[in-house]
DNA sequence: AAACCGGGGGA
DNA sequence: TCCCCAGGTTT
C-alpha cells in the first residue's frame, strides 16, 4: 500500500476507522464474495437490513453460486422473494444471471460500465459492486450518501437535480484514494444510517462532526433539499375470494396493474360514495362474473403501495359451483387449491388472505 | 393519518 | 428530467 493510514484526508481516516469499530456484522461482509455483494444491495433496495438477512441466507443456501442462480425457475425465484416486495428485481437478478452465464463466464464483471448494462443494475449498484467487492476506486451516490453529503458540506441544491449529482460524485471521488474504496464507500453509508439519520441525527456520536458545516450553521434539519412529494392517492379495493370446492381463483395481473405480473385474487376499485361495500360487491360479481352468490366478508387490511393508500376488503364468494371444465370467459385465470397457493408467489395482499383461508 | 424513504428504468 | 414502479417505516 503506497499510502500510510496517516497520510490520507482526516474525513477518510476518521470515517473508515468508526467504520472498521462500529460497522454492523453483516453475511456478506464475510468474504466479500461479488456474487454475495450483488445479491445483497439489490435485496437491501427499498428493504431494512434486519429483513434482508434473513432471505439473504435463504437464498445463498439455495443457490449458492451464479450457475445455479442460472439454472432456476423463476417462479421458483419469486416464492422465496415473497414478502419482499419490488419483484422485478427478482426477475433482474435472474435475467443477468443468465447474462454472466452466457457472455461473463459465470463471473460478475469489474468494470462499471460493464457492470451498468445488466438488468437492474444501475449507476449505485454498479459502484457498489464495483467497490465493495473489487476494490476499486468508485464513488457510490445513495440515498445516505446525499444526506451525509449534504450535510457535511452543507449543499443547498436539491438533491434530485443533476448538479448535486456531480458534487456527490466529485466529493466522493476526491475522498476515496488508493485502496480503500470498500471501507470508505460502506463507511459513508453505514454513517448514513447508523448516524447521519434523517430525523434526529446522532451528531455527538458522529466522527465527522468537527468537519460538518450543516453543523457548524445549524442547518443539519434543512438538510439534505428534497422537492416536495405529490401526496398520496387513497384507494378503496374489493377483493374476491371465489371458491369452487378447495379450489380458490386467482389471475395474473398485467403489466401497469397495480401487482403487476404476479398473481392475485381479482380485485376491484371501490368508490364509498353512495354506495356500501356489500351493495357494491354485489354490483362487481354480478358485471363481472355473472355471479349472485352469498359471501361473507373476511377481516380487510390496509395496503401501501408506492404512493397508494389502500383499504382492502376481502370477500368470500361461497359454494360458487364452477369447474375447470364449465367455467366461462370470464374466468381467464386458474383455480388453485390452499396447498397450491402455499407454492405460490403472491405480493403483500395475496398473503394476508392466504394466511385468513389457513387459519379459517 | 400523513409524511417520508429510495434505486432502476423508461418516456 | 421527470415520472412510475406495485412497500414499508417514522412521526
Amino acid at each position: 500500500m503506497s499510502n500510510s493510514v496517516d497520510q490520507l484526508p482526516e474525513i477518510h481516516q476518521k470515517l473508515c476507522i468508526w467504520f472498521e469499530d462500529q460497522q454492523r456484522s453483516l453475511p456478506w461482509r464475510e468474504t466479500y464474495d461479488p456474487y454475495q455483494v450483488w445479491i445483497s444491495e439489490i435485496m437491501a433496495q427499498q428493504t431494512r437490513m434486519d429483513t434482508v438477512i434473513g432471505y439473504f441466507h435463504r437464498w445463498m443456501e439455495k443457490y449458492p453460486t451464479i450457475q445455479d442462480l442460472a439454472k432456476a425457475e423463476e417462479e421458483e425465484l419469486l416464492k422465496l422473494w415473497e414478502g419482499l416486495g419490488y419483484y422485478s428485481r427478482a426477475r433482474n437478478i435472474l435475467k443477468t444471471a443468465k447474462v454472466l452465464q452466457q457472455d461473463f463466464g459465470n463471473q460478475l464483471p469489474q468494470d462499471r460500465k460493464a457492470l451498468e448494462s445488466l438488468p437492474g443494475i444501475g449507476s449505485y449498484t454498479a459502484g457498489a459492486i464495483a467497490s465493495i467487492a473489487y476494490q476499486q476506486e468508485e464513488p457510490i451516490i445513495d440515498g445516505n450518501v446525499q444526506r451525509v453529503f449534504s450535510r457535511l458540506f452543507d449543499w443547498k441544491e436539491d438533491v434530485a437535480k443533476s448538479v448535486s449529482k456531480k458534487f456527490f460524485t466529485q466529493k466522493g471521488q476526491e475522498l476515496l484514494l488508493n485502496g480503500k474504496a470498500r471501507c470508505f464507500n460502506q463507511a459513508l453509508m453505514e454513517l448514513g444510517a447508523l448516524i447521519c439519520q434523517p430525523q434526529n441525527p446522532s451528531c455527538t456520536d458522529c466522527p465527522l462532526e468537527v468537519h460538518c458545516h450543516a453543523k457548524a450553521k445549524d442547518t443539519i434539519a434543512l438538510r439534505p433539499v428534497k422537492a416536495k412529494r405529490p401526496s398520496t392517492i387513497k384507494k378503496n379495493v374489493i377483493l374476491f375470494v371465489i371458491q369452487s370446492g378447495n379450489k380458490y381463483y386467482l389471475e395474473k395481473q398485467a403489466k401497469g396493474a397495480l401487482w403487476a405480473n404476479m398473481w392475485s385474487f381479482p380485485y376491484f376499485d371501490f368508490k364509498q360514495q353512495g354506495s356500501s361495500l356489500e351493495v357494491a360487491a354485489e354490483d362487481l360479481l354480478r358485471e363481472k362474473f355473472q355471479l349472485r352468490k352469498n359471501f361473507r366478508f373476511l377481516s380487510p387490511f390496509a395496503h401501501s403501495v408506492t404512493r397508494y393508500r389502500i383499504q382492502a376488503y376481502p370477500l368470500l364468494v361461497d359454494s360458487f359451483e364452477a369447474t375447470e371444465e364449465n367455467w366461462s370467459k370470464d374466468f381467464s385465470g386458474q383455480w388453485f387449491s390452499l396447498q397450491e397457493l402455499e407454492e405460490l408467489s403472491l405480493p403483500k395482499s395475496g398473503v394476508m388472505i392466504r394466511q385468513q383461508l389457513q387459519d379459517h
